[in-house]
DNA sequence: CTGTATCCTACTCGATACTG
DNA sequence: CAGTATCGAGTAGGATACAG
């Protein structure tokens, strides 16, 4: 194949789907958020920032917006008091999760040759 | 199970595959070029640049960097003048394939959905 | 041809404090 | 409880020039 008939496909394109699809959860933070809800399934914001001690309430609620936003979060929200919001998987973010467990599980069992390769490099 | 069962299994490990290993590559210009240089097989550094009409010679750079350094790509610069480089993929490289060719389905798959939902926010 | 050097912008991230 | 506001630091990305 020539690397113009790549490019039309992956790149020039505007239905490329790496640019205009993936490039809006490809990330660490999206990507533990999805499996984290497909997990637990429904959660409160308070569970999801237990659940990821190491992110700010800024950046989780950044990243659950976004998902919200491109339709794989579903973002309920109750009016009591106290206020309660509940977070889950839309049926299109759960028609992504069998991917990303897929892409799990290759990490998982690559992690150590990865380290490995990483450690190399120093 | 328990936010905190998540948390030790996603979050607090070292271990966690999400972030050791998938935040290397999880970006669109990562992936987009593993997935090119899967179907191309061996490409050089102009041509990947042509592949990928939107991408800077620096960042292009950066990433095949990382990408070799993590081992899903093979550098191989031949001694000649004018300068030859060949990237291709390693055979980790190639076992990550499969899966980011399923992601780019599904991609492909609910592109119109997503746009549409990206639309609403506006 | 294959990158690196430079400069600059823009976004991301994180910590903390604070509001309804 | 569920976030937003603010500030600041660091880094990724883009344009361009140019070196080996």
């Amino acid at each position: 194949m020539k690397v113009e008939k790549i490019s039309e496909k992956y790149s020039c394109v505007a239905s490329c789907p790496m640019r205009n699809v993936i490039a809006h959860f490809a990330n660490k933070w999206s990507m533990l958020l999805l499996v984290i809800l497909d997990e637990f399934g429904v959660m409160r914001f308070n569970e999801l920032s237990r659940a990821i001690p190491d992110i700010s309430p800024k950046v989780l609620s950044g990243h659950l917006k976004t998902l919200e936003s491109i339709g794989l979060v579903k973002r309920i929200l109750y009016a009591e008091v106290p206020p309660r919001t509940e977070y889950e998987l839309t049926e299109l973010g759960k028609s992504l999760i069998p991917i990303l467990n897929q892409l799990s599980e290759w990490a998982r069992r690559n992690l150590e040759k990865i380290s490995k390769n990483l450690r190399k490099r120093d």
